[in-house]
DNA sequence: CGGAAAAAGGAACACTGTTAACATAAGTAC
DNA sequence: GTACTTATGTTAACAGTGTTCCTTTTTCCG
């Protein structure tokens, strides 16, 4: 059981370090101090030791986006909130956020189909969504579409912002900031 | 050099079927008939060979954007068109986009710092853009705020469309509509 | 203390990218 | 036409990856 930990935390700072390419079981296995073989004793496969991983990185995920939440009073405010807080999230972190919402999207803890609501972090922008159709600020959108519109719009910039230096001069969070106002100010508007 | 484009016919083919992970050199070799160091003797490296591939893919992506924008008659309607037609590049190319945009960004012909405007792809995009922006349809934003909020807004889109299967719900292109206009929307009223 | 169970290791298989050394075919200069 | 150069290709190997089978060692407990 000491051991499981161990070889999760060798695993989560190999992840940072070299990404999800060079996310390697036998650099695991080798920085423990333990073979290969060992490491399949704790853990099904590969895949199975980084879910164990991003499992952890999914509830801190949720955990930023609702502390960003609560910070903030009306709709709007929580809504800014909770896009400042996600990218800060995927700029601090982006070998996590690629392989969280990018190369191993499959891994993730979002369920598929209708059930996904019930994701934490998914439900938090969900109810701030919630919220901000109720007070007639989404236009002739409905709360589902209106989240997906500010979720791949935050997630725009995101994925950008940890796969190339594209944003380096306009700046990240700057980018986040005018995209995520935008995009409310169009749900407003239309 | 007739080998070296079979190569890269062959090297197409299973980035298409297998991904970026799945796009072994030594498969590409074994499928033509030769031994990897072949395939040496006409590129560098696997990136090299990638690269080769990937830029015919540029070309193509600049050509469908170019293509798009042309139909169109006015700024808001040349936008909606490139939009529409990234997305459907995207989702009917989802190996390639994941490659080109997320995966390998790196290897792609945009260039860094200034000079990227002058990528053929993305000068039809700050073209309209501008088009836009001189029709007094960004509100206070500059012409290349402008196009990043519109660029990233469709590349989340994107990414989400080729990554998950979130988006067959709500549908991407549906979607990718929405999203399109609601950033125009904004940039109007902002 | 001895046997069962758990933990760890060794060796191998099938892959991957990559390189060095070697063989052979093609074409050219004299 | 012969000798030399160049292009083209192969063989073999190294280092790395995930994974599995089989064996050994350690631990625990009756």
């Amino acid at each position: 059981m000491r051991l499981r930990e161990e070889l999760v935390t060798v695993a989560e700072r190999l992840l940072q370090e070299n990404g999800y390419a060079g996310f390697s079981l036998r650099q695991v296995a080798e920085e423990t101090g333990y073979t290969p073989t060992t490491v399949y004793r704790h853990f099904r496969d590969r895949d199975d030791l980084l879910q164990t991983v991003l499992n952890t990185w999914f509830a801190k995920f949720a955990a930023v986006l609702d502390a960003a939440d609560r910070e903030a009073t009306n709709p709007h405010g929580r809504l800014i909130a909770q896009g400042q807080a996600y990218l800060r999230f995927a700029v601090q972190h982006p070998a996590v956020y690629r392989v969280m919402f990018l190369e191993r999207m499959d891994i993730g803890v979002l369920p598929t189909g209708e059930s996904f609501r019930e994701d934490p972090a998914f439900g938090v922008l969900i109810r701030a969504v919630q919220a901000l159709h109720d007070a007639g600020l989404t236009g002739r959108h409905d709360v589902m579409s209106a989240a997906m519109m500010i979720w791949t719009g935050i997630h725009g910039v995101a994925a950008m912002a940890v796969c190339s230096n594209m944003l380096d001069d306009i700046g990240a969070e700057r980018l986040g900031r005018l995209a995520g106002e935008n995009t409310l100010a169009g749900l407003r508007h239309g």
